[in-house]
RNA sequence: GUGAAUGUAGCUCAAUCGGUAAGAGCGCUGGACUGUGGCUCCAGAGGUUGGGGGUUCAAUUCCCCUCAUUCACCCCA
């Protein structure tokens, strides 16, 4: 690097240069498009948060909340939190600002960064961007089978393929129970071959035991949720199934699937591509039935997802995004300029992407910039145009030139046919 | 937080056993073409070799520390 670099970006974030910007802003295109198509409402949601709401949602005892979150005390010695994930916000607003007299149910999503402090490897970053949608209000498995398919939808939109889709069900609070007692049970004559790891999670955290990597082979025979779900629990799942195949959704059944937040409840899912190395889950989400209740609302069920926008970009299609403007105005001397920086301007309130040198190059120069810039035409202003009161309109594809009057309504027609 | 690998120009990479002026391609600026881009040719700018310390007559090269990046563990998006 440079010496003259003294500062450089954080361990964990990433700049976007222009050319990394298009192919954001196309990402968020589409999902604004598909959101729209599937009715789900735009919800922007604040950097930070009371810590208590992260603590209380996301759990205590997971390792986003005890080892991933950026906490600080703010002056008035609040405990404030960036936000590591989207869902508790969301749940936070729509009990705060009562958007349950809005209707029954609601379908929202969000597009917004998120931040966790871990050692960054591929495709995990310290600040990150994220799209998640929430839809609040309905216990049916097809507002599961819903979601899953617009997360697919998006992707396919992107050129994105290779997904795969695991989905699983770890039961209500009522089954949960009976399976932990069981998988408990089974973990108890196996705790000391078990992995570090898993010896503390035994306490802290005994569900997240499951999809040990480590380990794998040693739960073979574990009890598994699906094993114990209730009726309704395990009605729920195989509607799931049903839904997902009328909408002709590949997916496998993971009996490991858990998943590392405290409020899920029955439908589990995760969206898996192999391009990914280690963190290979481009997006995930689940069912949280009890989250609402719990922060303090009245009973509602309620189903969503989060994708991981920069996990996506490593997946998309490496295509060249192309920067173009209209007209690129180039001008031979200075009584010319003043023309061209007139014309400029009134080429942009006429709806023109247009650029002029102020530099005072070269012609030639000039004609290097407009190419660079991919400019679709130039138009070159010098004493000869000045006198017949006419500019040059060039046609840079072709090379092929044309004279036509200083006037706006002819560059217009011209550039039209 | 733990481990491994890697740090040379804006980018991608060279530089023999440690050997004295650290190179190339792309990109950038200018010229050949004094009013016309792309192609070609020519020239120029741009480096405390990530930083600090050590060994040595001599360090891009060897050693130590540190920082950063990448990948993996872990965890998840």
């Amino acid at each position: 690097m440079g010496s003259d670099v003294e500062f450089s970006n954080v361990k964990g974030t990433r700049d976007i240069l222009p050319e990394d910007a298009l192919v954001w802003r196309r990402i968020e295109e589409v999902i604004r498009k598909k959101m729209r198509e599937y009715n789900y409402q735009e919800l922007q949601m604040p950097t930070f948060e009371y810590t208590e709401l992260f603590r209380k949602s996301t759990g205590k005892d997971t390792d986003v909340f005890q080892k991933e979150m950026y906490t600080f005390k703010d002056k008035g010695g609040r405990s404030l939190a960036l936000k590591p994930e989207g869902t508790p916000s969301v749940v936070r607003m729509y009990l705060q600002h009562g958007m349950k007299s809005r209707g029954v149910f609601q379908k929202f999503y969000y597009i917004e960064r998120m931040f966790r402090q871990e050692k960054p490897q591929k495709g995990r970053l310290r600040e990150f961007r994220s799209f998640g949608a929430e839809a609040i209000g309905s216990k049916s498995a097809l507002t599961d089978a819903e979601l899953i398919k617009s997360a697919l939808d998006i992707m396919d939109e992107l050129g994105i393929k290779g997904i795969e889709v695991k989905i699983n069900s770890i039961g209500c609070q009522k089954c949960r129970k009976e399976f932990m007692k069981e998988f408990k049970k089974f973990l108890q004559q196996k705790l000391d071959s078990l992995c570090e790891d898993c010896q503390r999670r035994f306490t802290t955290n005994p569900m997240r035991i499951m999809d040990c990597k480590v380990d794998k082979r040693k739960l073979i025979d574990a009890p598994v949720p699906l094993d114990y779900l209730c009726d309704d629990c395990r009605r729920h799942f195989s509607e799931l199934e049903k839904h997902l195949d009328y909408l002709e959704i590949d997916y496998k059944v993971d009996t490991f699937l858990a998943r590392g937040l405290d409020y899920y409840t029955r439908t589990v899912f995760e969206f898996i591509h192999s391009e990914l190395g280690a963190q290979d889950a481009v997006g995930g989400g689940g069912r949280y039935d009890g989250l609402i209740k719990f922060l303090g609302g009245k009973d509602a069920p309620a189903s969503g997802y989060a994708m991981g926008m920069d996990r996506m970009l490593l997946l998309m299609p490496k295509v060249k995004e192309y920067r173009e403007i209209d007209i690129y105005i180039v001008t031979l001397d200075v009584k010319s300029d003043i023309i061209g920086w007139e014309l400029l301007y009134k080429l942009r309130e006429n709806g023109f992407s247009a650029d002029k040198d102020c530099l005072g190059r070269s012609p030639k120069a000039q004609f290097r910039e407009a190419d660079r810039q991919n400019a679709t035409w130039t138009i070159i202003i010098g004493g000869e145009e000045r006198k017949k009161g006419v500019v040059q309109l060039k046609r840079m594809k072709t090379g092929k030139q044309k004279e036509v009057p200083l006037d706006i309504e002819a560059i217009k027609r011209e550039i039209k046919c």
